[in-house]
DNA sequence: ATGAAAGCGCTAACAT
DNA sequence: ATGTTAGCGCTTTCAT
């Protein structure tokens, strides 16, 4: 068997109880004594079981990120990775574990079992995964919990921390603005997601307050061929767009065959900005300014606000939007201006 | 307080071990109280504290994956995730959840609290984090664990699971064969991975068994930039091969520029083959031939040997190599062939 | 400042 | 087939 507190109490001669508050720097013990502990502890190489502890106070040091495997995968999405390691960095700083979940959506009890089965201390959830049931069951219990991505009114009152897709929009707009665009088209794959609406929201608040029209909004660009086809039409038009945001890696590199196709030059005709910052756009030709999101951050701040409301602040709301910054590339290079 | 395990018992007229055999499904109970248990937990909504359980027979039903925070941000890894969704979901699938640890290797202490202090069953690492000393406390408890990637000398009597790099330079010579070409080039970032040495081994068994000579191999290539001076030098030579084979997405893409600056025609008058299998090489124009790499599936087989070795056969050695297959795209297409 | 004792919820002999 | 009993290692009153 393991060397317990009671192996480190007798060799230290004092109680075990003496020894468990060395061990959680609760009450008052003697300098004297606390070294007498210690040494033993180092000498007796005494690790604590973690379960006892756990069990004994209810508390486990753990919290838990849900993941939705089959979405994540299907998007191989490039985000997932980085939130991961800022949770688990910041859980670790603090002395956290993180346990990364899937099946919470197919097999509500399972997660269920994880909160009630007391293995978790709190949980965080991409919205994907929001599920009323079980924001239910967290409320009543004051279970700590925050979601990953902006959820919508059945959450309003939960913790979250998001990407600010409004200021994304908007500093997206006002580079293209400073390169000396005018008309700016807007390619996404849909308008249903509310990232893409934010987005165009942002965007057209800076157009607006320029005294420039909305940007052009073209939906369906699915796939890389699907957006190619989108803004080879578009370029064709007489009055085409000096400037073409895109809500999608693929969307971009598409974007960027219909001007080759169509004979245009980037970023001198004209200029493309990325949403996505992915390989894609970095290795692209030219290389895609992009819109870089802090999803490391993402994660840390997500990790922050769980155990913040697991050690105490049980009251306050925590509802953080993460804004974003412009990595200019080739393709929104004014290559006038640099002639001068 | 929550439901026990006496308030079950209690609700079925039964004591508390009947219900923990239930629970547990061990030893004999008639189907008649079972029944009458089962009934008594759900009316109750009872859920077991695993925490309690876990105390008491020392055994969490949890596996650890330690990660390699620094690197895997530096690199991106976009195999990471999926080895990740790989453990999770054979964890799920047995019942296990899955940690997130990360500084194994700058603070061993944090992985020797997980396993001494008794909250996980078993631990998975990647080869980089692999630690003579950690090995050590492993063995000596004789505690589950696998390394993922193929290990040296070191390691060699532990579990682990890799990625078959012979095979894969193998089938991708083969592939380069089959389209007729006759030399062939290997261009790395360096040969000091054993992984890049295992491509280029079973690339030239491929080669001498066609009775062809061996690739020429260039190193050096850290970069895109690098690795499209090396190649365009290679290509200028009046030898010149007629097949490329790339140690990584960047690679290609350098490959596939220089080939471009040199006035040469992919695929038709040199091909091209990567070894990772990226959305670089997917998008790139032309398309990049690719070794696919099931890292899901090592992860899956991460996971089960782990849980395997927990759930009984210790003694067995679990070391498992996993096949690559060629994922054909537009630079190794034939377009002579194509015509006829 | 320290010790004694009870108990967290469950499991596992040992009885019957 | 089921009940009784004694812990698992730690925390936490309550004494002193």
């Amino acid at each position: 068997m393991a060397v317990t507190i009671r192996d480190v109490a007798k060799a230290a001669g004092v109680s075990a109880s003496t020894v468990s508050r060395v061990l959680n720097k609760k009450g008052l013990i003697s300098a004297e004594t606390e070294q007498r502990i210690s040494a033993a502890m180092a000498q007796l190489h005494y690790v604590p079981n973690d379960m006892a502890r756990s069990f004994a106070n209810g508390t486990t040091m753990t919290i838990a990120l849900a993941i939705d495997v089959v979405d994540a995968r299907a998007y191989a999405n490039p985000f997932f990775n980085n939130t991961v390691f800022g949770m688990e960095t910041a859980a670790h700083e603090r002395g956290y574990n993180l346990i990364i979940t899937s099946g919470v959506k197919d097999t509500p009890a399972s997660a269920e079992r994880l909160i009630r089965g007391k293995k978790i201390d709190g949980i965080a959830f991409p919205v994907s995964l929001v599920d009323p049931a079980l924001l239910q069951l967290l409320r009543e219990k004051h279970f700590p919990c925050v979601i990953i991505g902006h959820p919508d009114a059945s959450a309003w009152n939960a913790n979250w921390v998001d990407i600010n897709n409004t200021q994304a929009g908007a500093i997206a707009a006002q580079h293209l603005l400073e390169k000396g665009c005018k008309k700016l088209a807007y390619v996404a794959g849909s308008l249903h997601e509310t990232f893409s609406r934010d987005r165009l929201i942002g965007c057209n608040q800076t157009l607006r307050a320029a005294g420039l029209a909305e940007a052009e909004v073209l939906q369906g660009a699915a796939d890389l061929q699907a957006a190619r086809a989108l803004v080879q039409a578009l370029l064709a038009r007489p009055q085409r767009p000096d400037a073409i945001l895109c809500g999608g890696d693929c969307i971009a590199l598409g974007a960027a065959r219909a001007a080759a196709a169509s004979g245009l030059k980037i970023p001198q005709d004209v200029k493309l900005l990325c949403f996505d910052d992915t390989p894609i756009t970095e290795y692209a030709e030219p290389s895609i300014t992009s819109i870089s999101v802090d999803t490391f951050e993402l994660g840390k701040q997500a990790a922050q606000i769980l155990i913040s409301q697991i050690e105490g602040e049980q009251g306050s709301l925590h509802q953080v939007l993460l804004s974003t910054q412009v990595l200019e590339r080739a393709s929104t290079q004014n290559k006038m201006l640099k002639e001068i």
